[in-house]
DNA sequence: GGCAAGCCGTACCGTACGTTACGGTTCGGC
DNA sequence: GCCGAACCGTAACGTACGGTACGGCTTGCC
């Protein structure tokens, strides 16, 4: 370990769950840890250094100098794939109930989009396999970038919707982990169990509006009588 | 692999996810499928053949006797604490809405308090980390006596309470996910993750009283002005 | 007592895989 | 053209662990 990005330095990553996106990859590195990512999906628990080392086409040298050993490796592969998970961005200045109800229904929608990936599913697969033996970087790290980062980014729409008068809940917070379990329900364990559920575009987006309107009817504002 | 309950008998466990709890085992293989289950919650990934035996008090000859392989040996573990899990059984006979209310909120409590218990959590983590390699029996196994048995129990309630007019549902299947979704939240997939998430008894009672009345106000028969 | 069956403890085998080492090749700098 | 650095491909090493074999002990049966 001399040089390189070190993911293994024991205080950069133990310590601070909060995710440095740019560490710094070169184009190479970015393909070898592609070629990792997709031979994670494929395969499933069958990410050995010598199956990526040939996937990738470089040596099993390389990958141990830049990435110190096969943890740092996964760590690097599930960084690099959670940076690019991206869910909707939406300002939270259409303050009307038809727009912050198509901001929800896309939150959602996206959601769903990412947990049924098979991307998703092979990373969270890994990630809770590793929870469970010490280190659990791996864990914190697509949370950070699963879970907490759609409340970052959820949690302003809902505050914006308060003020609006368009919303009303008690606790930020709450009111998200309400309209997640609203979204998610039974996909992800079940998913992640093996379950065969197919979710096609059809569906998620039927869910998607479903989880909003049952959000807005749990939190929507009392203004008036609320028949349809 | 000659007598004994054959676990590992592909026609047996292979295409049939049903779980015959009363796979006739001894009072000392019980005892051994304990010692195998204790070890999974402590030691997580640990779970080595030699450590089981150690564990155990038993040669490694026996365990491969009894159970073919490491398999056989996880399989049987995974039905033995299933078989052990049941949640709350209630009759949907009383009719009103204070008991209904109650019965609910007893599922609801029922379930988290399985969900965030140690052993779940590390059952689900084995079975979730097989189900990406293949065989994927496992994770059957833990869903049809987690989420489904759940489903099953849960199912005859919410019909005896649209039968009395309390609630209101088109589909008990989705009545009974978007439950489960108020219910469970992000809880089980941060626990799966090593999100460290302390429920305690009080929290507990509150989360599943919260799910309750919410369900309700989403499902509850609309019999005059529901402004508490 | 004699015997067979079941089981414990342990040594042993084969393999898979993480990790290291090394020769050969490419490439930028002078 | 020459040099060193980076990297590829592959061979080699060490170990952990699944699976097997075997000697000795207990137990039930005759």
């Amino acid at each position: 370990m001399t040089g390189g990005p070190a993911f293994r330095e024991k205080s950069v990553l133990h310590s601070v769950p909060e995710i440095d996106t740019s560490e710094a990859l070169t184009e190479r590195q970015k393909a070898v840890l592609d070629a990792a990512l997709r031979l994670l999906v494929e395969e499933g628990d069958q990410l050995t250094m010598t199956a990526v080392a040939r996937r990738a086409s470089c040596s099993k040298e390389t990958l141990y100098k830049w990435f110190g050993d096969r943890d740092g490796l996964l760590t690097a592969t599930v960084q690099w794939q959670a940076s690019k998970v991206r869910v909707a961005q939406v300002d939270g200045k259409g303050l009307d109930l038809a727009s912050l109800s198509a901001s929800l229904e896309r939150f959602a929608s996206d959601w769903l989009q990412v947990i049924s990936s098979d991307t998703s599913i092979a990373l969270n697969r890994v990630a809770i396999s590793h929870a469970g033996s010490g280190k659990d970087n791996l864990g914190a790290v697509v949370l950070e970038n699963g879970r907490f980062a759609l409340a970052k980014r959820l949690k302003p729409v809902l505050e914006a919707g308060r003020q609006a008068g368009l919303l009303d809940f008690a606790d930020a917070e709450t009111a998200f982990r309400t309209f997640f379990g609203l979204v998610a329900r039974d996909v992800q364990i079940r998913l992640l169990l093996g379950d065969r559920l197919e979710l096609t575009e059809a569906t998620i987006g039927g869910d998607a509006a479903r989880a909003t309107q049952q959000f807005l009817a749990l939190h929507g504002a009392k203004t008036g009588p609320q028949g349809l």
